[in-house]
DNA sequence: GGACCGACTTGACCTGGGTCAAGTCCGCGG
DNA sequence: CCGCGGACTTGACCCAGGTCAAGTCGGTCC
């Protein structure tokens, strides 16, 4: 796992796993008190910059990684060279984790697209946990599982949705995250600064920039959203949702 | 489980776990004496007719099936009604497994493409086997990984790839299966029958059966595959996979 | 401040694949 | 043998989204 450009996390470093306020929300929530023993010494957390990578496709797979704060893309590169963004992590998700169960080699690589605190654990580590906590590979499986499920209605999406739709949905997605502040309070205005540039939000809906560019004009014009530069507003989070068929 | 028009599968009666064929080949292949027992109590192996459905999106999952002979097809369909092949379960390949070691409940529809025998081992059954053998636990959970990291691939190819590219894809993918046969033994040629019709093709690919007749069409002319009816013959399977990238 | 550079936008144009409407083919029942 | 119906094919046309080529904008480094 590459190290490069990273420092310590000074919030991690203040914090001992037992009071870490991300373990409840996370697969790590039913770890009992021995477990987080276990997790106190074996893992390590670190602050990543945009831009850097934490694996790359055909590394091998240390452990697994909890993603704290921030924004992770998992990106596949065909072998001519053409890419994309196969899913976005989002906090507080384990991810790494289909390598770490399955072939022990990762797949694809995971680009930070926003700063980002991480909490790598090491293999044996994790191993330990298990058999101290079985409840722990429960909800390790029950994310695997919950992936595929996204990945399968990621694939009908892809396939039989037209762009416009794509990105409302992913819009959704975002706007469901931590970082959306809702000014008014009552649940039907949100606004967010979108964590992706253009290029990568272009990549994760299979398109071209350009092709987002229009489209966000068009969706402008007919008032479900409102983006202006990284700034996001939605109006109406219920018309959004009825707009996408839901 | 729906089990309409269904009959009990005559080969299977015969078989006991213990020298059945597939077991080796399957996700099982770990289980000891004792766990092989289990499963011979807990198993019901029958045969479905094509156009079957094994079960479908939001049914409970009450253990896991695995595909001894035959072809399934992972169907989601969207609120909108539009519908698609999100993955094909080949032989001998364990299936459901996502809503069975995560949510409880499918997250899409089986549809039996060509008649198939499939094994269900129920839950209880699946569950003692992991106390019994813990090596089958993490087979299945190996299984589940490699779903994942099909997945993603689909979603890159889904994303990135023109029709014909995807379609060359398929036949490969078809082409490795135990119904493919090679008149010569030279490993060079490939024939076989289409196991699915022109519109799960399709639905597969993710386009309309029209397209899909057109790129039949345009492939026959440049002579990397063959195609008359349900007949597929490819002249030259080292030439496809370069022909694919690999 | 100014030069530079990369990210983004805009416009003009093209094309892969979708859509719609006729066919044709084939298997089946009578 | 005929008539029917569903699966597949063919043709004509269309349009969402890709491509290419200029822009414009914003941030950073001297």
């Amino acid at each position: 796992m590459a190290r490069t450009s990273t420092r310590p996390d000074e919030e991690g470093c203040r914090l001992s796993c037992r009071s870490c306020p991300f373990r409840p929300e996370s697969d790590l929530r039913d770890l009992g008190p021995a477990g987080i023993d276990l997790l106190q010494l074996g893992h390590d957390r670190r602050i990543w910059p945009a831009g850097s990578r934490v694996f790359r496709a055909g590394d091998p797979c240390p452990g697994v990684s909890i993603l704290t704060r921030g924004l992770i893309a998992i990106r596949k590169v065909s072998p001519e060279g053409r890419s994309m963004i196969v899913r976005l992590v989002f906090p507080v998700r384990a991810f790494g984790l289909a390598a770490f169960l399955g072939p022990g080699r990762h797949g694809a690589d995971a680009v930070v697209l926003s700063e980002s605190s991480i909490c790598t654990v090491g293999k044996r580590t994790v191993t330990a946990m298990i058999e101290q906590d079985p409840s722990v590979g429960r909800s390790l499986m029950n994310r695997l599982s919950q992936d595929l499920l996204a990945a399968e209605e990621a694939i009908l999406v892809l396939g039989r949705m037209p762009v416009r739709e794509r990105f409302l949905r992913l819009m959704l997605q975002l706007a469901a995250q931590p970082w959306a502040q809702d000014p008014d309070g009552d649940g039907d205005r949100v606004q967010f600064d979108l964590p992706l540039s253009r290029q990568d939000l272009a990549s994760t809906l299979g398109i071209r920039p350009e092709t987002l560019t229009r489209t966000i004009h068009e969706l402008d014009g007919c008032g479900l959203i409102r983006i202006r530069g990284r700034r996001v507003s939605v109006p109406d989070l219920g018309g959004l949702l009825t707009a996408v068929g839901e």
